[in-house]
DNA sequence: TCTGGGGTCCTAGGACCC
DNA sequence: TCTGGGGTCCTAGGACCC
């Protein structure tokens, strides 16, 4: 009773603590301290985490947590800024590296999931696979040769598994083999017990919204009624959380060079703006988006801005441009007059600036 | 002590059109 | 007498991911 085609492997790839591990390449002196880089690497200031090396995360420090959280949980921590420049070319290095191999006597697909993450398939015309896992191990033993970064492999018979899968063979999370294996066969032996939130694509508030409905296991996902479902959540979302409970999901590997929606730039402000300088600001946030959508080389046709007065109080306003432009004189003064729309009564601690470029002739591919 | 910054996609309600 | 139904576009907000 099979819900799936026959097994057609996909494999997922996931950097080991991708940002810290770059830093540590140019600075062996770390390796094995507990590293966290966020922000420009001052936990005096405001700042998050984007990543946090294996010993610091011993000591509960994890993404997402305010730098000065983690200076308190660990005082003695190295913290570092983001280099952006650093990460993209790492991270060009690994992807170059994930295309230049063949599996079945074709080049793989590999579909870039984000700085340290890709899917990889089966090419076209392919001959005999082999075993997975032996496929697995030749993709980290070549990203290792040629990078000196070490990755984690999950193996499933789509794109879903395998990305959950990738845990189960990570160390703290899994096996600690490197190599993670997940398939309908061992679906729900090996999720079902577990909360929906396992499921990639289902975050806390939907997890709270599904429990409100009875429903905390992906078994019980897997077995709810689709209809309620969409009644509840959503006529799209709805069947998909439904589909995700049973661990379906169609959808290929795709190479397709992904072609941006939107750019958008937003800034946290160490101290609180006053609206005395807020337009300026703006008008700064505006040029730099303009200098991202000229490199794209399309005109935007939405502008939407962003501002957040205190933690969680946030609104956004956006509006249609009369015509597409790149003309970043008219882009500022749309950005600017959105300001009209929202209250002036407090300080500013981020501002945000979106633009949504035309769609290229023909739609997105995907 | 107090939530980054880059994105994507979906939903809901109102306006408007035929 | 009494407010269809389908469709699109626009805007604001929410949720999720890396």
């Amino acid at each position: 009773m099979s819900e799936q085609p026959a097994a057609r492997w996909v494999l997922h790839v996931d950097l080991d603590q991708f940002i810290a591990a770059v830093e540590m390449l140019r600075r062996p002196e770390l390796v094995g301290k507990p590293v966290i880089v966020g922000g420009r690497g001052d936990p005096t200031e405001r700042g998050v985490v984007s990543t946090a090396s294996y010993a610091a995360r011993e000591h509960g420090v994890g993404s997402g947590m305010p730098l000065r959280t983690a200076a308190r949980k660990i005082p003695d921590a190295v913290f570092l800024p983001v280099d952006k420049p650093a990460y993209d070319e790492a991270s060009a290095r690994v992807m170059n590296t994930l295309r230049a191999l063949e599996w079945g006597g074709v080049p793989v697909v590999v579909e870039v999931l984000g700085w340290d993450e890709a899917f990889l398939g089966p090419g076209e015309g392919h001959g005999d696979l082999g075993d997975p896992r032996v496929f697995a191990q030749t993709i980290r033993d070549a990203v290792h040769e040629a990078t000196d970064l070490s990755c984690g492999v999950g193996i499933g018979d789509n794109k879903l598994r395998a990305k959950i899968a990738t845990a189960f063979g990570k160390t703290g999370e899994g096996d600690g083999s490197g190599i993670g294996f997940l398939t309908a066969a061992e679906w729900f032996a090996v999720m079902g017990d577990r909360p929906t939130t396992a499921l990639w694509g289902i975050g806390s508030k939907i997890g709270k919204r599904l429990s409100a409905l009875g429903i905390h296991t992906v078994r019980e996902l897997a077995e709810s009624d689709a209809r309620v479902l969409a009644d509840a959540i959503g006529p799209t979302m709805g069947p998909w959380y439904h589909r995700l409970g049973r661990g379906v999901d169609t959808s290929p590997v795709d190479a397709t060079p992904w072609v941006p929606r939107a750019h958008g730039r937003e800034e946290t402000y160490q101290a609180d703006l006053g609206w005395d300088v807020v337009p300026a600001e703006v008008r700064a946030l505006t040029g730099r988006v303009v200098e991202d959508i000229d490199r794209e080389g399309r005109p935007a046709a939405r502008v939407g801005i962003k501002v957040r007065y205190r933690p969680f109080v946030t609104v956004s306003r956006s509006l249609t441009l009369p015509a597409p432009t790149n003309d970043a004189a008219v882009l500022a003064d749309a950005a600017v007059s959105l300001l009209d729309r929202v209250e002036h009564d407090r300080p500013v601690r981020l501002l945000g600036v979106r633009l949504e470029m035309v769609e290229p002739e023909g739609g997105y591919e995907r």
